[in-house]
DNA sequence: ACAATAGTGTCTCTGAGACAATATTGT
DNA sequence: ACAATATTGTCTCAGAGACACTATTGT
């Protein structure tokens, strides 16, 4: 590689340009035409009955055939599509919210929005469609054998919704279901050793996918109002410790969960009204909240049960 | 699509085919995908003389020729090339401590470790000839117009050395420079506004790259031991202070900082020998302190002076 | 001698958590 | 009536930050 090529690092190849630059980066950076696919892998969490589930779908062609994986897909080069959007797009054709699927095929999905700034999008945008469910990018997987058949660079996202839908029900998505995270037998990155390593059944590096995407969730319950987008619009306090408890996995102090949650600014705000009924065992009828407009916690929501550990093994 | 199609996510034909055999059969077809490239960036920031800088390039070829750039370059997907070490080599490559570039250009890169869980690896490793360089990931960037040429998906890392050798100096790096980081203008986005929008001279989005990789460092200081990182094997107490104040951008209180980094466990420990001379303006001779063992720091070493604030605009 | 700095001590205030108390609902 | 639950109150302790003090070094 010469001086000059090793700082033009950022692509060289066909399509655009004049017939004389491709054909210098060409001849230049073969490279650049090694095959290579790039799609995305989607962790989509919501929480029902009170327990964390992760949507998988089932694999019907080999490799892995017959075992859970993450949905995902094929990013849409020759649309121009971004990688968030196809995230979005894969989540909500597996979830059943997408069930005509031309509208995203088209050619006209063209400009997309930025997830992180949402703005009036094209009438086939996913996020559209999606709703309010919280989409960010989780990390790229592209270890050289991560898939038997080619090199497959996999950009995975991190989805989290409230009570998404029933992926069986009436739509195409006959093999996706949503599977309580406990049910995978993993290996809690959270509390106990360090890798997931051996995890059962999950496709390709899905499981290791799957633990980051645990644990960052995990995670950005401390410091941001993450936990809101698992819930309706309008919440109780209950149902807001709800989720905090099924995504830690470790129940909470009902009366310190409480004062502590208002006594961060922004996080959530009263709506002055009340549940119409009391808890289905007895009790008083909550208050209602909706989300506030901070987007971190000052001070946090620091996990409890913290304290000495890292004993080195 | 086929619903057989859909869930086959990793890596099987070009969109469209619905022909189950064709499709399965193109996805052993290189020619058959869309071009798209797969590159990493580095975001590789040092302390010098008690300032944060960045490690930039010059672009020698259009675009955006003459401009600034992150070091980075194309994923060897033709070695199997690691993504993290496509990005340990463009640094090792560009800070000139690898200066004979067939010893990774060779085929025999193979197997490469684990850079978050570091093993013998080959010779050809740059995370070896790095030395104790700490690499992590940042995100992925890949949205279609981010390069004129062609669709090119960037996997951006983030590297934190202590005091890396200046690339000038004997290697054929010659257009690569460590830069303050103040002097680029940044909009700061971890104080002020959201975005940073309009930065001056970066080359492509990297100056979003770069603003997602000062936030992550900046925060990562917080709860993780990361600024160790930043310095030599051996350290006191004011060099650690240092590398806080150079990140954050702040003075910090020497007294406090001292007691609650001492409060910490694990995070440095004594080698009871001080250092020869003291301070160059005078005082005592600090004592000298070497990374601990934990991996995360409890409590936190929060960032002061963020009180009230998000008062949407 | 003087200025600068490393390290320690002390005080105050905030916040987290344990526990208790009260009010309100379903059964 | 009884059990369950929402919400508020009280107490204690750990930790952050402001400030002061002492000891040690370079000039």
């Amino acid at each position: 590689m010469t001086s000059d090529l090793r700082h033009e690092e950022e692509g060289a190849g066909p399509r655009q340009g004049s017939g004389d630059e491709r054909a210098f980066l060409a001849s230049y950076d073969p490279r650049a035409y090694d095959p290579v696919a790039v799609t995305v892998d989607v962790v989509a969490l919501t929480i029902r009955d009170g327990v964390l589930h992760v949507l998988l779908v089932r694999r019907g062609l080999p490799p892995y055939e017959g075992m859970w994986a993450l949905p995902g897909g094929f990013v849409r080069i020759a649309d121009e599509e971004e990688l968030a959007h196809a995230a979005a797009r894969e989540l909500a054709e597996e979830t059943g919210l997408l069930t005509k699927e031309d509208s995203l095929v088209s050619g006209a999905v063209g400009r997309v929005m930025d997830v992180a700034d949402p703005v009036a999008g094209p009438v086939a945008d996913p996020q559209e469609i999606l709703g309010r469910v919280h989409l960010e990018q989780l990390g790229t997987y592209g270890s050289p054998g991560r898939d038997p058949r080619m090199r497959v660079i996999s950009v995975a996202y991190l989805a989290f919704g409230p009570e998404l839908p029933d992926p069986e029900a009436g739509s195409d998505a006959a093999d996706a279901e949503w599977v309580p995270v406990e049910a995978l037998g993993l290996a809690d990155a959270a509390r106990a050793g360090q890798r997931p390593g051996t995890t059962r059944k999950l496709a390709f590096d899905h499981a290791r996918i799957l633990a980051d995407g645990l644990d960052r969730a995990r995670s950005k319950l401390e410091y941001t109002p993450l936990a809101t987008a698992f819930c309706a619009p309008e919440f109780t306090m209950p149902e807001l410790r709800a989720v905090y408890e099924a995504v830690w996995g470790e129940e909470l102090h009902a009366g310190n969960f409480h004062r502590k949650v208002l006594s961060v600014p922004g996080f959530v705000e009263s709506t002055g009204a009340t549940t119409d009924r009391g808890g289905r065992r007895g009790g008083p009828r909550p208050r209602l909240y909706h989300a506030g407009d901070a987007r971190l916690l000052h001070p946090a929501l620091l996990r409890p049960g913290r304290e000495e550990e890292e004993t080195s093994p």
